[in-house]
DNA sequence: AACGAAAAAGGACATATGTCCAAAAGGAAG
DNA sequence: CTTCCTTTTGGACATATGTCCTTTTTCGTT
């Protein structure tokens, strides 16, 4: 994490995600823009968060893990997502770990500030009202799909998720580490290499090396079934 | 659903769950008092949701239903809880059906007096925040151990979500019905029933028709790995 | 009590997924 | 190029769960 003293940058991402719509005079508030690389923790699990954290720009991934040390995927974010919301309200440390999946910008305000500032503004409060229950309803649909989906439909999804969408080669993925994905998925890397190997028979994905390409997009969709993890 | 004219009942509840704290002066505002018997729909999913409803005497279910017709337990919830919320923030039809699983009351405000007057109450929208926060965190944790736990474990935080607690006789209940239980689960009835003989044979549970009886809340507890539905 | 429909239980087999471990493939260092 | 270590892949078998269908039980009705 690096925070970025460059003004104006925050200052334009402030303006594009309409800001002071919620805050009002957005110099008076103690905003901050932090940078997080590719695959940078951004929050652990269990620690006492400081600060609500709006996401500007990057992909996040949200995981929680259990006590055999496996982790599972939760969701995918995009911008304008708030991380820290849950921890805000009820008092708990981190729930979920917060992984930068590419490299993002945050702007943090602190929960000090807005214990003593923002907790009477009806605007600041509707804004987390609506992020909170939108990921209420996110996680309620997949934990019914999830436990009705196999691996096979998980790991199509995860693939729609990851991929980036604008890729001319076709979608593609280098593949971080199978027991990893597998890890995420819930599963073990011995079956997530059953389900990619019975893909690539079914000309759905081509692997080679570390790389994954999708070959058809659609069949792939078929496969998950409307599971989205973001 | 009946609604009950006892005003004197509906101030009882109001005073109990200290409403004023949040409302002010609630002989200003609209509350209803509603009724509903044991085993009642209180919300279909699809519908259009016209008021929020607190839950103030009994319990109730919040099930999800999938195409196949299967539906699947997302929660149990006593008072007070607050049913509706996130159809209230999203503008969305119900999300998941509710059931009384014994007789209930509720009290009802309408979503207009809500959005004409509330929105800008920030004692309600706290509130809100934390009834939904709460939720989110309950229901990531679910998510995340259903994809873990077995049949057999979330058979057992069935029951001992489902059993009364203060029963003479050890707790037990009367089967509803095991195909129902079944879905609820997410399986079928053929497993289900492999896994009650299983339990029956290790002493755990016992049955007798339409009755089971926990014999050794210890080891179900155990089982049910620190899963609750409530 | 006898009968028949509906619910419950369970047998037989199929499939998805897990566990354990060994073989194969890469890749860094000498 | 060889050696050794790590990562990946996959074989063999075990377990959990699903599907299909038959048998058994329950229960209302005559």
């Amino acid at each position: 994490m690096k925070i970025i003293e460059d003004t104006s940058l925050l200052h334009r991402k402030l303006i594009e995600y309409k800001f002071q719509q919620i805050f009002g005079d957005v110099d008076a508030r103690p905003f901050s823009l932090l940078s997080y690389k590719e695959g940078e923790i951004i929050l652990h699990e269990g620690v006492e968060l400081q600060s609500l954290l709006y996401l500007v720009e990057g992909k996040i991934k949200a995981t929680s893990s259990v006590e055999t040390g496996k982790s599972l995927l939760l969701r995918f974010s995009r911008p304008l997502a708030i991380i820290g919301d849950l921890e805000l309200v009820r008092h708990v440390p981190v729930q979920s770990q917060i992984t930068a999946v590419t490299d993002c910008f945050c702007i943090s305000l602190p929960f000090d500030y807005i214990y003593n500032f923002e907790m009477n503004n009806p605007l600041f409060l509707q804004d987390l009202l609506k992020h909170l229950s939108y990921k209420l309803q996110t996680s309620t649909t997949a934990s019914r799909v999830n436990l009705l989906a196999s691996v096979e439909n998980r790991f199509a999804s995860y693939l729609l998720s990851i991929t980036a969408p604008n890729n001319e080669f076709g979608l593609e993925l280098k593949t971080t580490n199978i027991s990893e994905i597998a890890d995420l998925l819930g599963t073990t890397h011995r079956h997530l290499n059953r389900v990619i190997r019975d893909l690539c028979e079914r000309k759905i994905i081509k692997k080679d090396r570390k790389v994954i390409r999708i070959l058809n997009e659609m069949q792939l969709k078929e496969l998950s079934q409307g599971i989205r993890y973001e």
